[in-house]
DNA sequence: TTAGATGCAAAGTGTTTGCAGCCTG
DNA sequence: CAGGCTGCAAACACTTTGCATCTAA
């Protein structure tokens, strides 16, 4: 269950209804790191929730996304996936197996804050490139 | 014209024909750098070349984009915007004006090349926030 | 009991595709 | 003249919206 008590504990604090619905998106998030799309969430969840639809799992997302439970992600230039993980961190995008996977460099945090009088409330750096894996199945 | 010159000639010497619209396309980001999305881009070319048509407009800037002459950006999660500065930087996006801009800071260079065995090929760093002149506007 | 959340379907937005006709080399 | 680019419209994929029904407190 990892950390989902203190987060339900902070939804509630700030009046937000936990319905089943939301409380399966987030456990999704957090039971699954790998950065899943809509899509993936919904599919998942329709297994245990038939009758569960799209819009809810958009409207789950939305609230947990501005309750800052989860990071949304633009790596995607299509489509959103999400992140239930709140460290400062960055994300790897490799090109050939589509795999996402955090990257715990510390070195943008120098441009959070403020630049030039223009106030930073947000950083995302997108890596993209190919992962060790697939570099050693071409054997490059 | 600005570097329009070297520009064509390194598409020339790749094979590249470079009819009107293409020009047009690359002629016109390297005068906006205001980073256009492809309506801007669509509506503007579309006074000069009334005939011109949106699906011209992706497939120049695909073309151009993959002859390494522009950078797609995913700064807004739902819908692409073009930017013909080929410096490695980043940008800045104001929540408020929608504006955005290059920022110049070298930080993320240290994790191009090679990162835990990954090759990283392309960072790209969104800073979001509020900006000088926004700021200045609301009285903070 | 009732405000507000869900499920469904339709609409909206950005992007891609197929193809006839046109242009460039 | 021929390959390939353009313009048009239809198809697509993801997301948002409207509304009747249902549910949690």
């Amino acid at each position: 269950m990892k950390n989902m008590q203190e987060r339900i504990e902070r939804l509630k604090e700030k009046g937000i209804v936990l319905t089943i619905q939301r409380l399966a998106v987030l456990e999704f998030l957090v039971e699954n790191c790998t950065h899943p799309t809509v899509d993936d969430i919904y599919k998942s969840l329709k297994e245990k929730y038939p009758t569960i639809s799209q819009a809810t799992i958009y409207s789950c997302l939305e609230l947990l996304r501005d309750a800052g439970e989860i990071q949304e992600l633009s790596i995607h230039r299509d489509k959103a996936c999400f992140d239930p993980n709140l460290r400062m961190h960055h994300h790897f995008f490799c090109k050939q197996c589509e795999k996402i996977f955090d990257v715990n460099i510390e070195c943008p945090v120098s441009m959070q804050g403020w630049f030039d009088g223009n106030k930073v409330e947000e950083v995302q750096a997108y890596l993209y490139g190919v992962c060790e894996e697939c570099r050693k199945k071409e054997g490059g």
